[in-house]
DNA sequence: TCACGTCAAGCAGAT
DNA sequence: ATCTGCTTGACGTGA
């Protein structure tokens, strides 16, 4: 079991995810910009292990503007050095990676150029990876996508597709149940039909659920991972105090973390902690893994 | 230095 | 119709 947070942290003191604005795009500027975020991202790595967070999610910002077509550099040549070398300790400490690319990604798109465009996202996402020397336990996760008012076409749409996507890309991607449109057994349903694997995220699935227990979701979910996926990946977090229903807290809630901890034993799966303070929280989850040796901690 | 309008991309749900 | 949330506010112009 590890425990992750995903992209930014904010002690360190540097940012990883600096981009620009459209207008802005100058060859100098992506450069100079990568740079800055593949040394803040090794930086932010060096500060997990130190600190026993083994898991991580790389941002979509890493290279801005990747997969549009103003992108004219070579950026996996001219940065080929670096991604290794970085990729290198992430192997020798087994740190785990998961990607998590934005919301235009809609694999069951209507339109044909709103698919188009997600292909070529996730192939910068795969590019990533792959640079970084990466087997298919790195993970990319998505949303099924839209509805566009009909589910069960939206969802046949999804499993028609999915063969269609280049190999190098399925090897690395998962589907997550969302809150709104997609819940658990909804993504269980396509990962039948396609093999897929679903990443269990424990407070969507608080918010939108077809009455499954926490325990029996994750191990429903969890069957859906073969060998080479690695261990299954789960989406934690718990509901803000005093906001609108879904919101993400500010900070980890040590009674519900451990409450879930609890009831999750003895399964085996990486947690990433979808929490505001990042970091903060990783190093309490960490703190109250260690805390117990109920836990499983390797 | 700071305020603040705006930022590649899509969709759903609330207002 | 317009605004907000989504994994995350931050870029960049104008004063």
């Amino acid at each position: 079991m590890r425990i992750g947070y995903p992209c930014i942290n904010w002690t360190i003191g540097c940012k990883g995810d600096r981009t620009f604005r459209l207008n802005s795009y100058s060859e100098e500027r992506l450069i100079e910009t990568v740079q800055n975020n593949l040394d803040c991202l090794f930086k932010m790595l060096q500060f997990n292990v130190a600190n026993e967070i083994l898991f991580f999610r790389i941002t979509s910002d890493l290279v801005p503007f990747a997969s549009h077509p103003v992108c004219s550099l070579n950026w996996q040549e001219y940065f080929k050095t670096k991604f290794a070398e970085i990729g290198q300790f992430i192997r020798a400490h087994r740190i785990r990676i998961s990607m998590h690319p934005s919301q235009f990604i809609i694999i069951n798109a209507k339109d044909a150029k709103v698919f188009e465009n997600s292909l070529k996202e996730l192939q910068y996402h795969t590019e990533v990876l792959d640079l970084l020397g990466l087997d298919s336990s790195a993970k990319i996760q998505v949303h099924v996508g839209g509805v566009y008012g009909d589910k069960t076409a939206a969802m046949e749409r999804f499993v028609q597709r999915y063969p269609l996507l280049p190999a190098a890309v399925r090897q690395h991607l998962v589907i997550e149940n969302d809150d709104k449109s997609y819940d658990l057994a909804d993504c269980l349903n396509i990962s039948g039909a396609t093999g897929i694997p679903v990443l269990f995220d424990v407070f969507h699935h608080q918010i939108k659920n077809n009455g499954e227990a926490t325990r029996e979701a994750l191990i429903l979910a969890g069957k859906t991972w073969h060998a080479a996926d690695g261990r299954p990946m789960v989406d934690y977090s718990s509901q803000q105090a005093h906001a609108i229903n879904g919101k993400h807290a500010e900070t980890i809630d040590p009674d519900d973390f451990s409450k879930f901890m609890t009831l999750s034993r003895p399964l085996d799966f990486d947690i990433m902690l979808e929490i505001k303070d990042k970091e903060t929280s990783a190093l309490k989850a960490v703190e109250l893994l260690h805390s117990d040796e109920r836990f499983i901690r390797a």
